[in-house]
DNA sequence: CACATAATGTAGCCTCAGCTACACTTTGAT
DNA sequence: ATCAAAGTGTAGCTGAGGCTACATTATGTG
């Protein structure tokens, strides 16, 4: 339809790698969606943990405003990620690699609400909107935030 | 295990209205990542309209990256959703309301990548991180990027 | 110690968003 | 006018992330 056989529209030549990098950006937002939830999980599980010492299933779900079963079954997907342990009616725990995570979360989630209260967001407005944000902070725009809140 | 009877830890008072703060955040963070597609879909094909008076299924995916079966399944829901309209084998187009979050969209993803570029972030990074971020950012928050900006 | 209650775990179902494979239209050259 | 190529549509599969309903295990009173 678009394109007739000789007589291409002009700057056809230079679409094609600007639909690359489009296609490139919208996969990458889309795997970032897939590793929120885990993040999530595991920045909560370090909070119980540093609050009341344990982690229940049942804590997790009333925080995350899911059912029980479905926290269930995604810890257990934290557990095949290598990411957390826990024994039946034990409640849960992280593994290393889980800490690493929690505290890399961690940090950038208090930079994304620094930043966002530094724009004048308010403070509740921030905390809400930084939960869906952070997910998709890359490294680079976190440093920029860091420099920005050094000035 | 944790709440025994009579002895309930202090502060236990105050933490069930922050269980449902929470619980509300995450929520809303999760039924963003169901809007978030449709808002891709929409912004693309204004873009494709814009640009060449069609929006065909392949191109559409081959934009966003996925194959052309998932485009055309995704492209049903948009006019289940009243966003779009479409006939077999004669284009995508946008109903009012689908031009008009095709709108909204598009001036969100300007404000962001422009705020994030202000405060120093790559033009190529600040793009890529718009693509995850802008679904996230509230009218609150896109009002004082706006206040931000012209200052 | 028994037993009610709360927490935990399991099973089975749903929707969404991907995919591949196959079938059917359209289109443009010959 | 035909026919091959490209685009479009359909079917059926997967995994993620929800849910409810039911089964099982711990816990803490009585």
């Amino acid at each position: 339809m678009s394109q007739s056989p000789k007589a291409k529209r002009a700057g056809a030549a230079m679409e094609l790698p600007a639909e690359l990098t489009q296609a490139r950006r919208f996969g990458k937002a889309r795997s970032a969606q897939s590793t929120a939830l885990l993040e999530d999980y595991v920045e909560l599980i370090a909070d119980l943990l540093a609050g009341t010492g344990e982690a229940r299933p049942t804590d997790i779900a009333r925080r995350l405003g899911v059912s029980h079963a479905t926290a269930i079954k995604t810890i257990s997907r934290l557990k095949r990620e290598g990411l957390a342990t826990a024994r039946p009616y034990r409640g849960v725990f992280l593994t290393a690699a889980g800490e690493g995570l929690a505290a890399r979360v961690r940090a950038r989630h208090r930079l994304v609400v620094d930043v966002l209260v530094a724009l004048g967001v308010p403070a509740e407005a921030a905390e809400s909107d930084a939960e869906g944000i952070e997910h998709h902070v890359s490294e680079t725009t976190l440093r920029a935030f860091g420099r920005f809140l050094n000035s």
